[in-house]
DNA sequence: GTCCAGGGTGAAA
DNA sequence: TTTCACCCTGGA
């Protein structure tokens, strides 16, 4: 069954710009798993089809499911309105208009987020994929149609086992995040009521949190707005546009950051992010993306 | 074949 | 405050 609706989300920016990374590219657009179903989502014109594959339980509430992970009850007008003119996301609001910020379960965006660190885009894909793969539930009849495994399943693994699939050394971080989840000294969806800075310093209690990636979370799944991640690409993109000093640190850059967007941050730090990624990448490789690039990007 | 960077973090120097 | 090890995949 489908469901049409006009939504402003770009959703290649959305589900495949390193904010999640469970989306693959089909022929008819982007297909994944939220929860415990399986959908394939498509961008046409100025409308949104969303397809549930797996529909043994209510297709309504798969449609809210994935209406509230895609964040399309909170418009982004206001945003836009706001930061036209501001040199960085100006440019980066008019090309790549309709980038979201996405609600995520927080487990599976923590789990992700520890994957991160000093690795690639591709390779955290395959790693998280095949955490589900081996250690999730099988909910449809595709390669990876399967649900995110709980922190329980992933203690009873054990270490060893994420060695195995080529997480490395995090392989430790993520066994003490389910640990810390499992005997209740971390509980996930409190930290949605409790406040941002509070909530920060509980998430970077866990080892291999810092930071950066307990800002991903927060930012990416527990609909903190307020949170802004500071990478190197970030980092590299505040110093150029707004003239940060060269050897500002990534923590006093987030603080930096947080007072100048205030509620909008996470978005902010979408809309440059994405801008900065794809910019560096056209220098390394060439490709699309050109038009943004002005100044001193020549 | 080698080299290198990739949405960092923690511990040692 | 700065430096270094930690895993491993894909591209040059």
């Amino acid at each position: 069954m489908k469901f049409e609706s006009k939504e402003n989300i770009d959703l290649e920016y959305s589900l495949d710009g390193g904010q999640a990374f469970r989306w693959w590219n089909v022929d008819i657009g982007y297909r994944g798993v939220v929860g415990t179903h399986v959908y394939i989502l498509e961008n046409n014109n100025d409308f949104i089809s969303i397809n549930v594959l797996n529909e043994n339980d209510d297709f309504q509430k798969a449609i809210s499911t994935i209406r509230n992970y895609l964040s399309l009850n909170n418009k982004i007008d206001d945003f836009v309105n706001l930061w036209i003119d501001d040199p960085c996301i100006g440019p980066s609001v008019r090309g790549y208009s309709g980038l979201r910020v996405l609600k995520q379960d927080p487990w599976e965006c923590l789990f992700s987020f520890i994957c991160s660190s000093t690795n690639n885009v591709s390779r955290i894909k395959l790693n998280v994929n095949d955490v589900s793969i081996l250690l999730g539930e099988k909910i449809f009849d595709g390669k990876y149609d399967f649900s995110f495994p709980k922190p329980e399943q992933c203690i009873v693994a054990g270490e060893n086992v994420f060695r195995k699939i080529g997480l490395g050394f995090r392989s430790k971080y993520v066994i003490d995040a389910a640990r810390k989840i499992l005997d209740g000294s971390i509980i996930l969806n409190e930290l949605k009521s409790i406040e941002y800075l509070e909530a920060r310093d509980k998430l970077m209690t866990i080892n291999g949190v810092g930071g950066k990636i307990a800002d991903c979370v927060l930012a990416f799944s527990l609909d903190k707005k307020e949170s802004f991640p500071v990478d190197r690409h970030i980092l590299r993109a505040l110093i150029k546009w707004y003239g940060l000093p060269k050897n500002i640190m990534p923590e006093q850059a987030a603080i930096w950051a947080r007072k100048r967007f205030g509620r909008h941050s996470s978005l902010a730090n979408q809309y440059i992010f994405h801008r900065e990624r794809l910019s560096s990448r056209y220098h390394m490789w060439g490709g699309k993306h050109r038009d943004l690039i002005i100044d001193e990007d020549k």
